[in-house]
DNA sequence: AACGCCGCCTGATCGC
DNA sequence: TGCGATCAGGCGGCGT
């Protein structure tokens, strides 16, 4: 599931493709993953506007538009099974297609198989986002206060997006093992050198990740001119491959061979390694 | 006001 | 074999 280093990849990827492109067509398929609902105000909206750039905030993409001369924001969210990219005009568009550009050769894809993500002109989630993780407004201050402020055990909090922005189900667990932290533990009881290891390894784990190409397989045909972005399990140097914990339940810790355990906390499934990261200490 | 819980969705997988 | 139940989970909304 897409959380920072997928939505960055992408941004990356994404950019200079539609960067300069006029939206000649909207249409939106599925009302559900747009904001405003009424898809007449959103094509009305997008119709005729210009991509010129694209960036991330946590796991939220920011597009920026323009439309006479006057500039706006789109704001993309992939949910847990966003897809975007490219298609030849000429193709029939994908079962799941919510919302798709017409950009002339080709169109613009917002696929989404459950719906879960947004396409929204509304920028409310994105301004109550927590410290981005890989920028200095992430702060040890800042982290450790939150901390404190909470019982929840450590590993819930980390997916609260008002603490730090991008942390998903999967990198909260890496980010956990590589800080040998028990998930269990709660917020306010980490000490100083935990809080300090943790934001280490938060910031470690994602930028990794993105050095590596995320977790999904992501690929750019040029001949194609094709942006891939799929689940397809297609072999490759994917950090998918790399994940030491999540996902892993039963199998050997890359570390120390301990089995690794599955627990649910708050309805989502959490991994560690009960050796390296011990409920203690 | 922090926090728990539900609903939204579909596809994959599981059990009978 | 087939089909219904269960699970996966980000996030907004709502209740306590």
């Amino acid at each position: 599931m897409p959380e920072l280093p997928e939505v960055e990849v992408l941004a990356r990827g994404l950019a200079p493709l539609i960067r300069g492109r006029k939206i000649q067509a909207v249409r939106v398929l599925r009302a559900r993953v747009i904001r405003p609902a009424t898809p007449a105000g959103f094509e009305r909206s997008l119709l005729n506007a210009t991509f010129r750039g694209l960036s991330r905030r946590g796991k939220y993409l920011l597009f920026r538009l323009t439309k006479n001369r006057k500039p706006f924001i789109l704001v993309g969210h992939l949910g847990m099974t966003g897809r975007m990219y490219l298609l030849p005009a000429r193709s029939p568009l994908p079962k799941h297609t919510a919302v798709g550009f017409a950009l002339g050769r080709e169109n613009f894809i917002f696929e989404d198989t459950r719906y879960f993500g947004r396409l929204t002109l509304d920028q409310t989630s994105v301004k109550a986002l927590g410290p981005e993780p890989l920028s200095s407004e992430f702060t040890m201050e800042g982290f450790a206060g939150d901390l404190k402020r909470s019982a929840q055990p450590v590993k819930v909090k980390l997916l609260d997006q008002a603490v730090v922005a991008g942390v998903g189900n999967i990198y909260a667990s890496e980010a956990l093992f590589r800080a040998g932290i028990s998930p269990r533990l709660a917020a306010c009881r980490l000490d100083r050198k935990q809080i300090r290891r943790l934001h280490r390894a938060i910031r470690e784990t994602l930028a990794d990740a993105i050095k590596r190409g995320s977790t999904v397989p992501l690929r750019y045909s040029r001949r194609e001119r094709l942006f891939y972005y799929g689940q397809s399990a297609a072999a490759g140097n994917f950090y998918a491959e790399r994940l030491r914990v999540y996902d892993r339940a039963g199998q050997p810790c890359r570390k120390c061979g301990t089995a690794v355990e599955r627990i649910v906390q708050a309805a989502r499934s959490t991994f560690f390694c009960p050796d390296c990261q011990p409920a203690s200490s």
